[in-house]
DNA sequence: AACCTAATTGTAATCGATTACATGAATATA
DNA sequence: TATATTCATGTAATCGATTACAATTAGGTT
């Protein structure tokens, strides 16, 4: 196990400096056509590769970019990260992935630590519902050294970007479409509504209702976590009401389907009783046999993508030429069988 | 925006040398409690953080692995990083993602580009099944700078560790278990069998039949990509064919999937027409609502684990105590209703 | 012959840390 | 009192690149 080469093996080999070596190899000055003939042949046969981290160290780019998601095995979230990377690669930028698991003190954590390895930028989905709390994220606005770029759970903050997708049309449009199957006491299973994104689904199905001469009420409101389980509990709790819902809008494809799997075990027909919709377009609604589960697309490579050109066009600017972005999608409601009542 | 500061901005600040700041800073060697304290107060005062550029460039380690796959977005590879993520962080380090989508070209270009960033270890699921023809593996292996652990897709290589389940114990399981439902044809959904995975899945299945008196017939082993449409193209040539087989051992879950779909649509019942497993565990063959999917856990979260396990040690062994390690993991049937006939 | 200019290459600082070695002061020992 | 020892800190090299500035050489001009 020899040591890698570097400019200093490649300059002692041929009697000259390390300066006149990295100058043939990156082409800059005029080098002699000669010594840069003879530097790069020595490269190559020396196999020499340029220590990025010297370089990083030197020009203070690191070429990282940190990407802080709750977790990395969802669809969701996976195909955000796809985005990012296949944006960022050809860029030249790597990407670190850190997992938040929702925890607030490890958001915290690692922010800092990716501010430490001198990442050149980085992109979230927020875990961490009240900023206060967050010191790594407030330290990070305060010095603005480092570029932040919000992508689906965000937090409104003056000069930061964001991409999101349009969660109040998300759920207006769903709302809307099961009232014109005919449904008129809908249901819905919302998620913590500190997260804009919740809150706008829910803003969203409000809405329609209004719109469409349907009073709200409050007791078909139920809050669930992003799982089968909770899902199942919300439907025993509104099949069990004196007057149950007709339809179900949930903030969680997971979610609707533990409310489909419930409501048939109990014997109702979905879409005939109850119509159905989720949110994110997960695999398992479009394979499922029976009842596909109606559900709202968020289009996370196009985010992932959009959320790495925002990146790079804030470290391009010098900083006080930057503009934030707040860019938002438009989700695509996705009609299945479980809420096709004709 | 102000540049970060330093420890001689601090040294400069309290008329020291940032050799002692680096010192009280480490609480290394002796330094007098009284310039500690100082110290440690006027780092905190000044926002101080260590940059882990500087360090990394110094003491040539970077605390940065990477993770090549071929894609992110798939529920068994998400799973494997989240493991990853998880056992590595707690121990410093940060882990970069890099995709190939199985382009040879792709991983080799990728190999080089995390081997100047001076990762100091590469995990990866191998997409390039001729060995040679990576030259950016190649060269990794030829001067075993960077430690390199396969999961999964592996390669044999001498001196390389390696975390795997052991594949011909899951295609042996499955196609047992299909012949212990009375099948007596039973067809194989092979992939590319350059891979050790998809050859030792064929293997299984092929000692299965042999140890059970069942004659393997060539013509039951179709090659599928992982996807649904494969399936369905599978599914549709045995079903045309003159003694069509009455059980499908898949090496995807979602050809498995497809294969389903297609079989059902042509009138046959599943699992009393044909028997159906497949593999990998995706969530989808769990959600299934008639006909739940048989299949085989690879416990992908577990692997992620073992592979960063086996990167500590060999990063915490010098180069020479280093052992070579060849983790099989045992992978677990489950048994669903697509293969249930009972 | 004296001077100018352009073409190459070298010198040395820099990025931000760590650390072997040196130094000076204070204290202990003989 | 002279010397040895310890303690605390400074000096300077190092990691591997880049780059402003300096220096050298060759060739051209008058």
């Amino acid at each position: 196990m020899k040591k890698k080469t570097t400019i200093y093996d490649i300059a002692a080999k041929l009697g000259l400096t390390a300066a006149t070596v990295s100058r043939a190899l990156n082409n800059n000055t005029k080098i002699s056509f000669n010594t840069r003939k003879l530097v790069l042949e020595t490269a190559l046969e020396m196999n020499y590769e340029q220590n990025k981290l010297a370089l990083a160290l030197k020009s203070g780019k690191s070429y990282n970019v940190g990407v802080i998601v709750p977790r990395i095995d969802s669809n969701f979230f996976s195909s955000v990260i796809r985005g990012i990377e296949e944006e960022l690669y050809p860029k030249g930028y790597h990407v670190i992935i850190c997992q938040t698991h929702n925890q607030e003190n490890i958001e915290n954590e690692k922010i800092n630590s990716l501010v430490n390895v001198q990442v050149d930028g980085i992109l979230m989905s927020i875990s961490n519902a009240n900023l206060e709390a967050n010191k790594g994220l407030n330290k990070l606005l305060k010095n603005k050294k480092t570029p932040l770029v919000f992508f689906d759970r965000k937090k409104d903050i003056k000069g930061i970007s964001s991409v999101t997708i349009d969660d109040f049309k998300g759920g207006y449009d769903a709302t809307k479409h099961l009232l014109d199957q005919g449904c008129k006491r809908i249901a819905h299973l919302s998620n913590d509504r500190n997260f804009e994104i919740f809150r706008n689904r829910y803003l969203g199905y409000r809405q329609a209702l209004l719109d469409n001469g349907i009073e709200f009420d409050e007791s078909l409101v139920i809050e669930t976590q992003s799982n089968v389980q909770d899902g199942r509990r919300a439907a025993r709790l509104l099949l069990d009401m004196e007057a149950p819902p007709d339809a179900i809008f949930s903030s969680s494809d997971f979610a609707a389907l533990g409310a489909i799997q419930e409501i048939k075990e109990s014997g109702f027909n979905i879409p005939e009783d109850m119509c159905v919709v989720g949110f994110s377009n997960e695999p398992f609604t479009r394979f499922m046999e029976l009842t596909t589960i109606s559900t709202v697309d968020q289009f996370p490579l196009d985010m992932g993508r959009k959320a790495a050109q925002v990146f790079l066009e804030e470290v391009g600017h010098t900083e006080d030429v930057k503009t934030t972005q707040n860019i938002v999608l438009t989700p695509e409601l996705i009609v299945r069988r479980s809420s096709s009542k004709k």
